[in-house]
DNA sequence: GTGCCTCTCACCCGAAACAGTGATTCGTAC
DNA sequence: GTACGAATCACTGTTTCGGGTGAGAGGCAC
């Protein structure tokens, strides 16, 4: 029996979720919350298996609380739910220790199937989800530069905090080359300072 | 019908996957392959519509071919296959456009739901695969001290480029405060220059 | 009220980064 | 064979960073 507790800010939502999963088989209505606090105090004296949690609400939102439920109770499975399909919240969500991702207008049948996946201890995102998580990555791709292999190298070195005289030694290059690799990486990204070059580098993982 | 391509360089997975799916009605096989030329070659003349594909092959591994066939050909999906579960190689392949993840001694119902479910445009991971990521993630944040809010503000600055003089006239500091507390941000993370500095803030988003 | 931490400001100094300019070698592509 | 980019090296400045050190004001805890 998996019980399942759902936190929502729209009393509409709960209910419907309700009705869908009553008399559903294998499945329990463990209770309900309409915010952060709510549900934490729930969790002090009770539990549950599987929390639908909603990705927006008043106060602490969604993405917050599935951090501090997972950190207290790594054991609770978060199902996240949303009206709106929007790659980077799921993406939040996800690092935060969510287990998959539905819309609020899915099916019964995808709901089903997604409390079961995730109880099961499979990640599930819903095909629109999934649609959307990938367009995400890919828009949030920005069209680099192409670096050559010296400069990925270097920019590597810089990255670990190596100076231009220790990534010199290093490779075995003139400490004025690696400075010229150094300057034409600023120049090809377009940065003015090594801060903005490895934030670049580290989030397009140019190396 | 799901046309169903296998890239391995195991020819035992081959044809172990090979008759796991034969027979199996709304799936088709579509081909296979031994090495990521050969998969390259293949979808010269030929499609499919799911690629199980292994992450680990001489030459082009599966991360970096993934990567290729995603580009070429986006509208393929690919479920990543492997026999070890190591999230950093499953987190990879996921950002390199892949839609699930499952182990080679998965049974065949696995096999299947994983099919039907990354060709629906779901994302999907078998059960321990999903652990292994969750795992993966809580292993990979280290333990890092905590920032006071200027230090995380001026952080944020620093990441965007600005220098400490610029720093300063933003928030109305002298520069010299803001070099105190870049020097404390040195210090209470034991980076020793702006590159690790900002390195290790994106890798953690610490701001 | 005595610690402890945060935030603030200050100065010195050497090392490193950044800007500008220019040059040679080498391979590859047309 | 020439045109181009990658890779190499060189010099000169100016700016910024990073290490060390110190100190005063305010908040909070015990």
């Amino acid at each position: 029996m998996i019980r399942v507790f759902i936190v929502d800010d729209h009393p509409v939502v709960i209910e419907g979720i309700h009705s869908l999963i009553q008399n559903e088989k294998g499945i329990e209505w463990a209770g309900q919350a309409m915010n952060a606090a709510s549900c934490l105090g729930f969790f002090v004296n009770n539990t549950a298996d599987v929390v639908l949690m909603d990705i927006s609400m008043p106060g602490m939102d969604g993405v917050e609380l599935c951090a501090v439920m997972k950190e207290k109770y790594p054991g609770i499975v978060i199902l996240g739910l949303s009206t709106f399909n929007q790659g980077l919240y799921i993406k939040k969500m996800m690092e935060n220790g969510a287990s998959g991702y539905i819309l609020k207008n899915s099916s019964k049948e995808e709901l089903i199937n997604a409390i079961h996946a995730v109880h099961n201890g499979d990640i599930y995102f819903s095909g629109e989800v999934g649609k959307a998580l990938t367009e995400y990555q890919k828009y949030s791709k920005k069209e680099l530069p192409l670096l050559t292999s010296r400069e990925k190298e270097v920019l590597a070195l810089i990255a670990e905090g190596y100076t231009n005289p220790q990534i010199a030694e290093k490779i075995f290059l003139s400490p004025f080359t690696v400075d010229s690799h150094r300057k034409n990486l600023l120049a090809k990204l377009n940065v003015k300072n090594t801060a903005m070059l490895i934030k670049l580098a580290v989030e397009n993982k140019l190396f």
